[in-house]
DNA sequence: CAGTATCCTCGGAGATACTG
DNA sequence: CAGTATCTCCGAGGATACTG
């Protein structure tokens, strides 16, 4: 990002205001999972982008990411405080496209 | 869009998860706005990308666009009922992100 | 299994100039 | 004043193959 103008808003959705984001912290909201499985969750996303994603997000803050030292390997991923207080903000945007969607 | 993946999260971001799609709803939440207002309150952005994220919002039925036969020119912008339920998640975000940003 | 490395494409987005 | 028309560029994002 080139410009920091600081709007909140504008920063929130620096934060969670790309295609994937919301989808990844929303399928986190239930507990932590493996690598896999999330993206397993999410369709359409492309191993590149999960990855990708995935590590923003921790370098935000917004999710830890837990290696375990096995073979093969083993990671799992996992709410931060942080993200974890985006809960009702996910829950009620995913409420509005739903109520929204079965027009 | 080519894929249409039928969840509501990311039906709902296709929707208002962009870069200025928020921000010109947030202004727009006090009430209606000359074309020219409205933009000023967006800094930084163009003058192309206000035109066409306002008509994408109007063709996504959430805010309405009020055209007076005068010249020079006149129009208004103003939520419609559809955008105005995002009232409470804009809200949200921008308290979020505000809370956020004074670390 | 989880992640990295390339390559490549398409369209998001700015700058500028112009019109009614 | 509000909006359109081009031209252009850069990078988000997909496909694929590879590694520890």
């Amino acid at each position: 990002m080139k410009k920091e103008i600081h709007c909140p808003l504008h920063y929130a959705m620096n934060l969670i205001g790309t295609k994937w984001k919301p989808l990844i912290l929303f399928h986190l909201l239930d507990g932590e999972l493996r690598s896999g499985m999330l993206q397993k969750k999410i369709p359409g996303i492309s191993n590149k982008m999960f990855t990708q994603t995935v590590r923003e997000l921790e370098k935000d803050g917004l999710l830890s990411r837990k290696v375990y030292p096995v073979v093969p390997p083993k990671v799992e991923y996992k709410l931060s405080d942080r993200g974890r207080s985006l809960e009702t903000i996910l829950r009620s945007l995913d409420q509005w496209g739903l109520h929204d969607c079965e027009k």
